[in-house]
DNA sequence: AAACCCTTGTGCAAACAATCACATAATAAA
DNA sequence: TTTATTATGTGATTGTTTGCACAAGGGTTT
C-alpha cells in the first residue's frame, strides 16, 4: 500500500465512486459489480478494480461488492470520516451560492466562517447563520476555528494575496474560484474550479466538430 | 496539424495561457518566453512550446512569442473569436450567480435564455434582462435564440432528465454543475464543474500529509 | 560577416495511465 | 463432491503524456 504512488486520477475517481455508491445505498441496492459500478461513473470496470486494488481487496469473487461497506472503505480512504471545517473568502454573487448550499455540509463540509472586507458586508448575518468578518481577524478566527480548507471567491485580482493570508493563518489546502493560477509554496495544495476553462473545452470541441 | 491525436490536457492548458496572455496584455507586455509564460501557468517551459506546436509555430527564436498575435492564435484554435450563445437551466441559488457574472460575457459567453419549471420563476425577469423562461418553451426558444451550449445547475435528481430534453432541442454540448456523472450519446460532449470532488481531493492530501 | 547570445521547436526516453485477458476464488447447482 | 458460473484481482500490454536535452534559427554585437 504505497500511497505515493497512486494516481492522482484514481482519487478523482473514488470521489465519483463514493457519490455512486451512496446514490445506491439510498436506492436500497446491496451489492454491486465494477462493471455496473464503472458504467454509473462513466470508466472501464478494469479501471474500478484496479483504483480499489491500490488499497485493498474490498470485493468478493464471484459475487460483487457489498455498497454499504464499500462506500465506507472508500470514505476513509479520501478522508471523508470525519468532518471539514472551511472558511470562505468573498462573499459575492458566488460566495453566497456557496454558502447557501447545504449539500456540502451532509458531506461533511461545513463553512464556519465567511470573510470580505466591505465594511457594507463586515458584521452582517448569513441566513445560513455565519456573521461576516472582517479580513483583519481571519488569523485569530482560523486558529480559534480550527479552519482546515480556505474558500477563495474573491476577484481575480484578489486572490493570489487572498492565498497568501490564508497559508500565513496556517491553513493547508485552498479551493481556489477565481480565475487565475495560484502559486503555492511545497507542500500546500490548491485546488482551482475552473468554469471558464470548461467552457473553452467545450467550445473547441464544437468548433473542430463543425470543422 | 492532426486534430485527432491532440492530448485533451493540451486543449485544458490552452486556456490557461490564453488567460495569462490576456492578463500580459493588459499590462502592456509585449513579448514573452515559453519560461515565463510556463511559470504563470504553473507547468512545464517544454510543454507550453509543445503544446502550441501541435497547432503550428509562433514563436521566434531567440527572442520568444508576441503576446498579442499568440493571444489571437490561440482564441483561434480555440474558437474563441467569436461568441457563444448559452442557455442556463435551473436559476437557484447557483444559476442566479452565474447570469450576474458578468466576465462570462466578456469572454464572449452569454446566457442568452434562462429556464426553470418553479411557477413562481417563470415569467420574472432577472436584473441582468433575461425572462425566465418556462421548460416547455425550451425547444423552440433553443432554435429561435440559436443557442450552443447548455447549462445545467438543477438539483442532481434532474440533471440527467434535463440534458436529455437539451439534446432532443439540438444542443451539441453541456455544462453541468450537478453532482452526477451524465450518460451522453456519441459526439455530444459534456464538462462537468464539480466542486464535491475538489474538496475531496483536499481532503485525501490533508488525510496523507497527516499520517 | 563572424562570433555570440538567446529561446524556440522537436526527437527521444522515461513516467504515467488505461485496458486487456486470464488465473483465482467464491457461490450455487447438479 | 463435482461441475458450472460468475466477477474479482492482477500481470502483461498497450497507449498516452511529460520532460529532457539539444540542434536549429533569429537577433545583436563586434
Ligand atoms: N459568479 C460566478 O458565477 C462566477 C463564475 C466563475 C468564476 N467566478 C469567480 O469567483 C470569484 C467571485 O465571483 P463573484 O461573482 O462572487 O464576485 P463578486 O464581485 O460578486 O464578489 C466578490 C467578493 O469578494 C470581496 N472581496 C474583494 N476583495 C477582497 C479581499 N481582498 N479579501 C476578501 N474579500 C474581498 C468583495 O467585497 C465581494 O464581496 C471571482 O474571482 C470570479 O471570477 C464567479
Ligand atoms: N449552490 C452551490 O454552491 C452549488 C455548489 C455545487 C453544486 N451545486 C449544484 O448545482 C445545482 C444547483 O444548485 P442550487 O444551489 O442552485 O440549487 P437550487 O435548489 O437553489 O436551484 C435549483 C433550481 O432548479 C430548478 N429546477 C428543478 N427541477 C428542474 C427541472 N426539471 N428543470 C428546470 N429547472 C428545474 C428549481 O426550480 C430551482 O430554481 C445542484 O445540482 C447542486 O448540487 C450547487
Amino acid at each position: 500500500m504505497k500511497f505515493s504512488k497512486i494516481p492522482s486520477a484514481t482519487i478523482t475517481r473514488l470521489s465519483l465512486y463514493s457519490r455512486a455508491l451512496e446514490e445506491l445505498l439510498q436506492e436500497h441496492v446491496n451489492i454491486i459489480a465494477s462493471d455496473k459500478l464503472a458504467q454509473k461513473c462513466g470508466v472501464n470496470p478494469a479501471q474500478v478494480r484496479k483504483d480499489l486494488a491500490y488499497f485493498g481487496e474490498f470485493g468478493v469473487r464471484g459475487v460483487g461488492y457489498f455498497v454499504k461497506e464499500l462506500l465506507f472503505e472508500i470514505k476513509k480512504i479520501l478522508g471523508l470520516n470525519r468532518r471539514w471545517r472551511m472558511a470562505l473568502v468573498g462573499i459575492g454573487n458566488l460566495g453566497l451560492a456557496l454558502v447557501a448550499h447545504d449539500n456540502f455540509v451532509k458531506q461533511g463540509y461545513e463553512f464556519v466562517a465567511v470573510f470580505d472586507v466591505d465594511p457594507k458586508k463586515v458584521g452582517r448575518r448569513l441566513p445560513s447563520g455565519q456573521t461576516i468578518y472582517h479580513m483583519d481577524e481571519l488569523p485569530t478566527v482560523v486558529k480559534d476555528k480550527k479552519i482546515d480548507i480556505g474558500v477563495i471567491a474573491t476577484p481575480a485580482s484578489q486572490a493570489q494575496a487572498t492565498a497568501r493570508l490564508l497559508i500565513e493563518a496556517g491553513i493547508k489546502a485552498i479551493l481556489n474560484f477565481a480565475p487565475v493560477q495560484i502559486q503555492m509554496p511545497e507542500g500546500y495544495i490548491v485546488e482551482n474550479v475552473d468554469f471558464t476553462v470548461k467552457l473553452d473545452n467545450l467550445a473547441y470541441h464544437l468548433t473542430m466538430e463543425a470543422v
